[in-house]
DNA sequence: CGTTCAGTTGAGTTGCTTCAACCCGTGTGG
DNA sequence: CCACACGGGTTGAAGCAACTCAACTGAACG
């Protein structure tokens, strides 16, 4: 089986870069053209109001690719910033198109990975409308979890965000400050505790589901590819 | 140039349905793998709560197509409802991606396309997490008359929305009290008029974009796939 | 050792929600 | 033909969740 994984490795590779903590790998309205795959660290795609308030629509975790055109086709409306070292391929997204035409395979691993960021989309656009804070924090952390752990549920549901309560918060639809409460309240219900850096480990993930409105089983299978 | 319009007149337009008001086109979590084509009024694909509340993820117009698949690549985890009557064209997903990689053309308009949708739902996310009512609602009135005249300005700026309060604040993130304030405060301003049955019309276009924090040209290159 | 950056916590404010009442146009059945 | 119910819109009042502002802490770093 031919993945975006294997191909980019064998042909792309040598076209990695090194991107800084803060970096901007792209700001809004350039018309570069770029399409992305993270091989290490994370990439936030980042929308902004004129008075700088930031909202981040998606998070590109390793593995992934990212493509920020817009309906033009031509002009990106997208900022896309590393919120931690990272390690990416940044490539023509012409080029790229012409090898998801060439390659039926890839075409549809990378339309699933696209139904699956649609549906991401989708569960945090149902949480930041109707939902609570809690809820909302709940989701995101379950969310992050299912992507990272790549339905391989390990035992002891830790993980890493290499984010800034802020960042999460931008990514929610909260200000830090109440990002902050909202996890402060999560742990000291026992749900979830937090450690340096943002090392955060569930240990009830059944009342973390609850909590934001999910059920585990179902929502894997909706927002994280299969390979299958 | 081949359009999906043409195409799919031509080819599949005896398949069209006429749809009533309310009817419920596909259930969350169902497998049946359907393709939607909106030949005339309204689709609208949402998500719910368990406690019942929904947001509303995507209005579907005239012209427009809408595959609800989600990352597993069987099964749709989004409701699709008519909130006004309707004629659609439910085909089949695998048909209508085999016949997209027969048509790059199509392929490629269908792909900017899914684009537009990401902008349109990047933006309303934007606002969702960072903006007042006010600025909410005037985006997504911008929205539905940029989508609605498809780059043709029209002098009158006027347009009919068949929607309820409800639907419009389940679009925006906002109850449906809180939608009719909002309107009334934005007629009171004397930025719309809202005729019988939400016919809306927009007298002072370039306040109401200001109020949404939009460009419009660059909004509509955004948020408006052209078949250029 | 001082500075900076991220997180934490308290106090006060506000914007949106909920609840509730009322209006109006439409449909419907006695 | 009138009575009534119903759905959707409008408006007021009250409550609360999340925001802002601000002060403080601790860790990292030159």
């Amino acid at each position: 089986m031919l993945t975006t994984h294997s191909l980019l490795e064998r042909t792309l590779g040598h076209k990695k870069r090194a991107i800084r903590k803060g970096a901007i790998l792209k700001v809004e309205g350039d018309t570069s053209r770029q399409t992305f795959y993270v091989r290490e660290g994370w990439l936030a795609a980042s929308q902004s109001l004129p008075d700088g308030d930031r909202q981040i629509l998606e998070f590109v975790l390793p593995g992934e690719t990212y493509d920020p055109t817009g309906a033009d086709g031509r002009t990106s409306f997208v900022k896309i910033e590393a919120p931690c070292e990272a390690v990416v391929v940044a490539m023509d997204t012409s080029a790229w198109t012409r090898l998801l035409q060439d390659h039926p395979d890839l075409w549809l691993e990378e339309r699933r990975a696209a139904n699956a960021v649609q549906a991401r989309r989708a569960e945090r656009m149902l949480r930041m409308g109707k939902s609570s804070a809690e809820t909302r924090i709940a989701y995101v952390l379950i969310e992050l979890y299912l992507r990272l752990s790549k339905g391989e549920p390990s035992e002891k549901h830790g993980f890493h965000v290499p984010l800034t309560q802020k960042d999460l918060g931008d990514y929610a639809g909260l200000s830090s400050v109440h990002v902050c409460r909202t996890l402060r309240r999560l742990s000291r219900q026992g749900v979830i505790t937090t450690g340096d850096h943002m090392n955060i480990c569930v240990h009830d993930m059944s009342t973390l589901a609850d909590l934001a409105d999910v059920d585990l089983g179902t929502l894997r299978r909706e927002i994280v590819p299969t390979s299958a």
